[in-house]
DNA sequence: TTGGTATATAACTGTAAAGTTATATTGTGG
DNA sequence: CCACAATATAACTTTACAGTTATATACCAA
């Protein structure tokens, strides 16, 4: 009730905040890929790709298709259609701020009356 | 070398990845907070307010301005602009692809002799 | 100067998550 | 069915970070 973030979800960030899955996402741009490239690209240990790749899951920003013995992991637009959302609505919302925080702190100054 | 990533800096995603760091970009959409009011509206302890502001600030998300006692914080742009940019990108990119994993993977199937 | 307010910082604790190693599961081809 | 390859999971260690308490710094007013 207290702690609610409008359109956002934490969480996913949190996601993306680590730099191997930012580099799967960044691997998955052009093109789906199973764990074991993803591992060998990332140079980590096969456990660990998969470790990633679930948290990635678990947020929503992968997705998976088996195909026989293999796993195609590949990006899903939802998550970053919310973030491009939220962030644009961000945008808007402190460009009609002042441009500096001298100018807001003058402001202030003059409305100290009412 | 390997882990280069593009655009996108990684740690000021993990800056906003904390509830409460998300909560005060939120708080700070609309207007420029002393950390008093901050620390108050979070309902947490002015040292947890500081150090959230202390994250805020080194991964250059926030500003501060001293203000006689007080200091005023705000968003900075920046750093949004360059994370709109990168999803408004990765968005590109991904809706260039195949609408799902289904297609993708037949796709393959069709072109294993190339 | 003294007292009070606002903020920052240092030191510490607890917990969650990254990373590792070993093992289980699932699928394929012979 | 068997042997092998790809992936997932479980158990564990270690590290990083949220959160707390106590203290330091800076500013203002009297």
């Amino acid at each position: 009730m207290s702690g609610e973030i409008p359109g956002m979800d934490v969480s996913m960030l949190g996601a993306l905040a680590e730099p191997n899955r930012m580099a799967i996402v960044e691997m998955l741009r052009h093109e789906p890929l199973t764990v074991g490239e993803i591992a060998s690209r990332l140079e980590v240990s096969q456990p660990h790709a998969s470790k990633h790749l679930k948290v990635l899951s678990n947020n929503g920003i992968v997705e998976s298709k088996p195909e026989a013995n293999r796993r195609y992991y590949k990006l899903r637009l939802e998550p970053f259609h919310a973030l491009n959302y939220w962030v644009t609505s961000l945008q808007k919302d402190m460009e009609r701020r002042f441009d500096s925080l001298d100018d807001y702190v003058q402001e202030l100054q003059k409305n100290k009356n009412e």
